[in-house]
RNA sequence: CGGGGUGUAGCUCAGCUUGGUUUAGAGCGCUUGGUUCGGGACCAAGAGGUCGAAGGUUCAAAUCCUUUCACCCCGACCA
């Protein structure tokens, strides 16, 4: 048992913040609702961009930065859109401080006040929109298709580490199309990535839907979703892709001139997923040990602990191992990487140089131990161990994170190939468990009430006919927390009676608590 | 913004009711040395605090009073 982590039983809140806390992803900040993202958390990160990018560049997408801060005026311009954003802007209104002349200390220079205030972007659609107007003449520069990988601010009143946070980090999209069909289907082109995304390199299934009218992007016409579920049965939104229509074309008049030789707003997108994706990934797949990483993400994809006592076992064990590596990374690599600098007695060697992806020797002088529960708790996949004992018999001990399990290996099966295949499996299983879990946390209701006691006695994802409208879905927020977190794709062709109001419908919604 | 609560070592907290044997403490963590080492060791020594801040009462304040700041929880609000 880990004894700096609460159960999920116990406290699902805690654990959540606990294991980010043990493997050292995350810090609170001075500053309210800002974390600092530690490197074995920003690590992560940067494993998500990298794939993510890829997968933005193959479908024909580049990128650029716009600037942090948005004249206010420019959010005032898509009257949804400022609705739906106004509560949670941060505003910059001057540019100087200056010494307190009352004593010590600075305070604000009033001179330096600014004619217009600046809002700390919560989001880009209208800067974009505003240069888009400029770059856009004909139907020959469309479609422009520009991604940014950024920092947002969003005011939150209650923030939570990855989940929540005042700054996060994301990507957003936004592209501009000739026709509506072009944007809508790019709109859907990027969901598939995101959903593509989540579950071949995070490993967590996803439900894709349209968001109701109460739920959708303020500003968009049509918003879509990917929904996971985590492990106490709430939903997360994790990734939405936007088709807007002409609503941002025609506030910041982005026009061309068509083939028909006439002046037409652009149809526009836009699609963002967050550093919020490693607060689903922690929470659809650690455990009360801590975190359990997907293989594609994690930084080290194996920890070596060497058991040895007196300095000929640690000869021999530390000469096992280097065969091991050289068999692992190649002789080159492991030269290179026993040259490496690094902070402690940790040594470090790249098992794939693309994704950074590393193989850890422990040879701290710690006991062997705490060197399990280090690396357990930071989520690595395998853990192999090795001690005199395995020198004798040209064996090793592979543990497996996922489940714990423990299995004797031979040095002569032990390649890069054979690690792959082992982080494969592990990444099958890691998706299978978390899409059984999901599956059976998905029940169907035939009345409201039987929604509500699911609900309140098993929690989960609930579908049901319903015909989505912003006053039922209050007036059952009010009642069960619930919201309508996506009209799923896949829909039944027969019609049903809505749960709440009794009418026909034929739309079946799912619903859930949500973070 | 309403209701409640908390500020004492890096972390979790005790001490406050009833001011003075507390020279401000404990556990964890950290440093050093030794014994250990196949799933969180043990022993010894040590570093670390203007008790959130300011003011007041008193011979004496972490403790009582006033003011103030910050944070947390519940509501409201919200990707």
């Amino acid at each position: 048992m880990a004894k700096n982590i609460k159960t999920r039983k116990d406290d699902y809140a805690q654990w959540y913040l606990d294991v980010i806390k043990a493997a050292q992803l995350a810090d609170n900040s001075p500053v309210r609702g800002c974390m600092v993202v530690r490197p074995e958390g920003y690590a992560i990160w940067e494993a998500i961009q990298r794939d993510l990018d890829r997968r933005f560049k193959e479908t024909g997408h580049i990128n650029a930065y716009f600037p942090l801060l948005i004249p206010q005026s420019f959010l005032a311009k898509e009257a949804q859109h400022v609705e739906g954003f106004a509560m949670e802007c941060a505003l910059v209104t001057h540019t100087r401080l200056q010494k307190n002349p009352n004593g010590s200390g600075i305070q604000v220079d009033p001179s330096s006040k600014l004619e217009e205030p600046y809002v700390i972007r919560p989001t880009s659609e209208t800067i974009i929109g505003h240069m888009y107007s400029q770059w856009i003449q004909s139907y020959r520069d469309l479609p422009v298709l520009i991604n940014q990988w950024a920092n947002v601010m969003r005011w939150e009143m209650r923030p939570r580490l990855f989940l929540r946070t005042s700054e996060f980090l994301w990507q957003e999209g936004h592209t501009a199309h000739e026709t509506a069909d072009e944007a809508q289907e790019e709109t859907m082109r990027m969901l598939d990535v995101y959903a593509s995304f989540v579950q071949e390199t995070l490993a967590i299934p996803v439900v894709k839907g349209k968001k109701s009218e109460a739920e959708k992007f303020p500003g968009a016409v049509d918003t879509y979703t990917i929904e996971a579920m985590m492990q106490d049965g709430k939903a997360l939104q994790a990734g939405t892709s936007h088709y807007l229509g002409q609503n941002f074309a025609k506030a910041f008049d982005i026009k061309f001139l068509g083939r028909d030789q006439k002046q037409n707003h652009v149809y526009t997108t836009s699609w963002g997923v967050s550093t919020r994706l490693i607060g689903a990934m922690i929470m659809a797949h650690s455990d009360d040990e801590g975190l359990v990483l997907p293989p594609n993400v994690a930084p080290i994809v194996v920890a070596i602990v060497p058991i040895f006592k007196s300095d000929e076992e640690r000869a021999t064990v530390t000469g096992f191992i280097n065969q091991m590596l050289t068999q692992l990374v190649g002789a080159d690599e492991v030269a290179a990487g026993d040259k490496r600098k690094s902070g402690d007695d940790i040594k470090s060697y790249f098992f794939d140089k693309q994704t950074n992806q590393r193989i850890v020797v422990d040879l701290r002088d710690t006991r062997p131990g705490d060197k399990q529960y280090h690396w357990e708790q930071r989520g690595v996949p395998f853990r192999i161990e090795v001690g005199p004992r395995d020198v004798a018999s040209n064996a090793f001990v592979l543990k497996r994170r996922l489940d714990r399990s423990k299995n004797v290996g031979n040095l002569s099966q032990v390649s890069a190939d054979w690690l792959r295949a082992q982080l494969a499996d592990v990444h099958r299983a890691m998706f299978d468990k978390a899409r059984a879990f999901r599956d059976d946390n998905i029940r169907t209701a035939k009345s409201y009430d039987e929604m509500k006691q699911i609900l309140q006695e098993k929690g989960g994802f609930v579908r049901a006919y319903f015909e989505p409208s912003m006053d039922v879905e209050k007036r059952v927020k009010d009642e069960t927390k619930a919201t309508v977190r996506c009209i799923p794709f896949d829909q039944p062709s027969q019609a049903g009676t809505d749960i709440v109001t009794g009418q026909a419908t034929k739309t079946q919604v799912l619903f859930a608590q949500a973070y």
